[in-house]
DNA sequence: TCCACTTTGTCGACTCATTGGGCAAAGTCG
DNA sequence: CGACTTTGCCCAATGAGTCGACAAAGTGGA
């Protein structure tokens, strides 16, 4: 038999909601601007822009800000948004922390919290994370358009987290928990994923359909947004590359395989070889990243050699991805980043030395930083395109 | 400047649309059904679903069928899709042979007709191209629903193809050639990808979200389906994984670089391997596919090596593939299939070896058989959906 | 055999969203 | 100062889905 799961089908309220994302998200991008202008960039009428607008001015979200420059004509009303219209609970579930922000609607950060893990898991963490939300809702007045948090390991489109390692979460719903607890929208995603999307939303130069983001820190995991929406799979595990196998005979990995990607090319990784790497050669052992990065760039060998092999396993795992993909815009994330040049050079030699070459020839790797915010901005941005309808491309 | 591209303002037009998609659909995969029926499994009313399948009926692509059983009430008049209402004119440009064919909107194959390449390329190519189509049209009355070729290469959005080596074709336009000479709706597409499609759309038994269709011949091309559509990423290079690099160190292949997936795992690779292993160990030389599919049944300890190192380096990129997107199905195709379950179990231990434990466990690598005509059902997928809209997920 | 009930397919009045013409207000420019 | 442009909105028309109703055509039990 065929399957007969059927999408929904349309009605009219679904071409009002796409037409009302288009006009937001026009005022979102081009500040302010007149609804002669809306209906003229999105091909709607004057008469739909203005009702649009005009729904987006009884939800608080936009405002008139006065007049533009006449350019023969009328004067334009120039209507913009309302960055602190709603508000955003966010969470970065982090390995030793949890860190929460209040954000508003441009992802601009209005007040901080966070707690110590502790070697607190299970319940216990389950706890944290209601302490912490509470904390940040509490004397807050405006309207919240949700919580988000960005957690290590699977998590499925209900929000239940299927498998995280170092909380002792297994098969823990927090999504739902959350929803019967605060009566607000709910997003519990993926931090590699969340803030690959906060990566492709917030980016403000350019906003390709297709980015791959991939955060290097303690673990390695990336997000695919592919035609404006981050992709899921069908077990909501794409973009865990962190356990690619890179050397089936290689060190143990926490995951219980032997050699992934993880092992060769995390923070923690590049930091145990560093310390093999001077040990045996007799030399100074570095202790941290920066001192890792510091020596490279000095041009010390031991360190380059450290750097350049954790990069080219990177771009290694990269050339899968893009020969598979063939998308152009690779963005690295997290700690790692502090190595540099030495390192991202080397992403990008093994990356592009093992890619067809018109693929290779148009790829981009590009240094992202560290990027301590982005899973908090990326649970943010999953919330702007759920609950706003706030997305690029259809 | 962030870019100012909007996506299409949605009309009423495009909730009909979707809707006559819908219903399309519902009589496609489920055979003669009733109205009420296709009202109940897509959510339409009783109305719009009546309405949208008068639209049909006038369309002539459906009709009524006789009475169905009753269940306690008035017999359901039965509605049927009308399988020859349109034709498709195929085409796939295959190594050596233009193959071609007229199919129904079932993809059944009505006519056929080939040429021998003989060492053309380039415009005698080109001219084999419209003989082929020219051919397939004389006679024909129906109605056509378009022309689609299948073709190695890189092929863009418009139909050029930008790269195929073997027919030493570059930027070569041939959609909008094909387009300006024959007034019909035009596509043209990589062949693996369209292969791979109509692996998608033509699967009776499941047709999951998201597929992952491997053709292994010659060369070694995939097409990627993603939430039911077939994506092409940003250089129209999605899924070329014939030229990820396995071995930098291997054999050099004729994209320029050494030791692509190509020079290990596809059929000439195969073959060479097994003729270098045998002669090393002065054993008979196998002198086709099956001759080293047979010897590899028997037991033959060289032939398995072969069969199993080729099976490996694929499972190797599958690997990646699916670490990366968590896409369940894996479906390999071509002339390497020959090499039956010694190979394919060399696939599936090594893609599992190198994936994360829970992301591997529900994968599953398909034997899709030769699947000779796959192209030619692709490019016929490729039409239904862009031409009529039947599209499986919104 | 008859009657209550169910299911199907269609009709018509209604709602909602976009369209397109028109128009007043508010500018620019010669 | 007048011709022209541009903006923002009003209004009637069109098109699509919804909902209630209804006749036709079945089933099944009394």
């Amino acid at each position: 038999m065929v399957r007969t799961e059927f999408p929904a089908k349309a009605t009219q309220a679904d071409t009002r909601a796409h037409n009302a994302s288009l006009v937001l998200r026009a005022i979102y991008d081009l500040g302010p601007i007149s609804r002669a202008e809306i209906a003229r960039l999105t091909g709607l009428t004057r008469t739909s822009a203005g009702e649009l607008v005009a729904e987006l001015q009884a939800d608080g979200l936009a405002q008139e800000v006065g007049r533009g420059p006449s350019t023969g004509g009328k004067a334009p009303t120039l209507v913009s948004l309302i960055d602190d219209a709603r508000h955003v609970v966010a969470l970065d579930l982090g390995e030793r922390t949890f860190t929460a922000a209040l954000l508003d609607l441009r992802g601009a950060i209005q007040r901080r919290a966070s707690r110590d893990l502790d070697g607190a898991d299970g319940d216990a963490a389950v706890t944290l994370v209601h302490d912490l939300i509470d904390e940040l809702l509490a004397g807050q007045h405006g309207q919240i358009l949700g919580i988000g948090v960005g957690t290590p390991g699977i998590v499925d489109g209900e929000g239940t987290i299927r498998w995280a390692v170092n909380l002792s979460w297994t098969d823990l719903p927090l999504g739902k928990g959350l929803a019967a607890h605060y009566d607000l929208p709910i997003v519990v995603a993926n931090d590699s994923r969340a803030a690959a999307f906060a990566t492709f939303l917030f980016e403000g130069e350019h906003r390709p359909a297709n980015l791959i983001a991939i955060k290097v820190g303690h673990g390695i995991g990336a997000g695919v947004v592919l035609d404006g929406e981050l992709f899921g799979g069908d077990g909501f595990g794409a973009g865990e590359i962190g356990h690619i196998v890179m050397e089936p005979d290689g060190a143990p990995c926490h995951c219980g395989r032997f050699g992934c990607l993880e092992t060769v090319a995390s923070v923690p990784a590049i930091l145990r070889r560093a310390f093999v790497s001077a040990a045996e050669h007799g030399a100074r052992i570095p202790q941290s990243m920066d001192a890792i990065a510091a020596a490279a760039a000095a041009g010390d060998d031991l360190a380059l050699g450290v750097v350049r092999s954790a990069g080219r396993a990177l771009g290694s795992a990269i050339a899968s991805l893009t020969g598979a993909l063939d998308v152009h815009r690779i963005v690295i994330l997290g700690g790692a980043t502090v190595l540099g040049e030495p390192w991202f050079e080397a992403i990008r030699d093994e990356a592009r030395r093992r890619t067809m070459v018109p693929l290779g020839r148009d790829m981009e790797v590009v240094n992202g930083g560290p990027a301590d915010d982005a899973v908090l901005l990326g649970t943010c941005a999953l919330l702007l395109t759920r609950e706003l309808g706030l997305t690029v491309h259809r």
